[in-house]
DNA sequence: TAATGTGAAAGTGTTCACAGCA
DNA sequence: TGCTGTGAACACTTTCACATTA
């Protein structure tokens, strides 16, 4: 009946919003009352006036001249993104990167729960990682049937995945998170959002490298680096 | 004196061509003399037209009625994007995340080289990660001076993020692409590339949970999970 | 003729400035 | 008075359609 009616939160916004919300988790627990959108803005990395701006796709959050109370903010937005209702989570490929998604104890409280770790090489079989234990991936159809699994992190080589994704695919995932370096092809209704690592540090070298070359020659402070 | 002016490439467009510079290596060595944009951006994931205007910005590469060919395009990728001179990277920060990232054969062969593996953990130093030995992070300012490094990637605890950012600007870092979950805070000059893993999987949840809500009810293909 | 290269249009996201309200 | 909420301007990206050329 309160129902708020959220209209088309931008996906720019939605990956912000989660943002904010690590952040007035972290000034919950420091038994903080109230921020400003400047003070959590600057926590978060970003500009006030564009967190007001995000914040305002769920309607008036805050209080004029005052701030955001953090309890009733964290609060809204953990039920805006769906913090509220466990989700069932797969993943393949526990070698280091897979390890270290299952490891990171953040996924649990934001909703998120491993059901199944599954890996191919039979040496990491049995392993317990995050308090769950390593499935052989040939349990994957069961695994996503049982607890029902919409939701999958492909952490696998890459000349793996796309056969990994078509399983995923069959047994009912719908939106996958894939880390291995190719892109997957998957049928429409199937969501892909590719995180691709070595890009990152590809784009931050390419603007490095232009740095000396764009306004004045360079600054003298600057030591330059090869004999 | 041939150097072409290439003028102004946007970052959304180097970050894509890092991904065609990748496929096309993959094309060379299956011994592919040529593909069509139509190809390549299948293989890379991305609309057709949207790769030939990526592919723009570094003048004519193609041939028109037949495609590009793929040893000259690989070249003219690498070298916009600086691949051709070497890089020397440390790394801070040797857990899951950080050793993944470490071991990862794909990054020298674009140019980039962890000359610094940092731990604070006594009992990680000395191991040996992609034919790098782990160093401790008292090391650090030293490692920086001696390689003159500018990009340095933090895949700490993010309790200790900024306190090593800190270090890493101090002695010389330029560049930075920080993997633990919070802004870090540097003087203006200094790149940070903010990379948040759990954040994908949040934004995927989201648009997963809207899935049902968005336009017809359901589809009748699609089975409900939830007994 | 079959593909590239590219303006122009549409869409999306960000920033600004200020009205509105405790 | 101070900070939120937001329309309007701006910047950036993507998509489309088609002229261009080997």
């Amino acid at each position: 009946m309160t129902e708020v009616r959220t209209r088309a939160i931008p996906e720019a916004t939605v990956a912000r919003l989660a943002v904010y919300l690590r952040v007035l988790t972290g000034l919950a627990e420091a038994g903080r009352g109230s921020v400003s959108s400047g003070e959590l803005a600057s926590a978060a990395g970003v500009n006030p006036a564009g967190l007001r701006k995000d914040l305002s796709y769920l309607g008036p959050c805050g209080v004029r001249g005052v701030g955001y109370a953090v309890p009733a903010l964290r609060e809204r937005l953990a039920r805006a993104l769906g913090v509220e209702q466990a989700r069932s989570c797969v993943l393949v490929g526990m070698g280091n990167l897979g390890s270290a998604l299952a490891g990171y104890a953040g996924f649990g409280t934001r909703g998120f729960t491993f059901v199944g770790l599954l890996d191919a090489d039979p040496a990491r079989v049995g392993d317990v990682v995050g308090g769950t234990a390593v499935r052989p991936v040939e349990d994957l159809e069961e695994v996503v049937a049982a607890h029902g699994v919409t939701i999958a992190v492909v952490t696998t080589p890459a000349t793996v995945a796309q056969s990994v994704c078509d399983r995923l695919v069959a047994a009912g995932v719908r939106s996958i998170v894939n880390f291995a370096p190719v892109a997957l092809a998957v049928p429409a209704g199937v969501d892909v959002r590719q995180v691709d690592l070595s890009v990152e540090l590809q784009v931050l070298a390419f603007l490095d490298q232009q740095k000396g070359v764009d306004v004045v020659p360079h600054r003298m402070s600057e030591q330059v680096a090869l004999p």
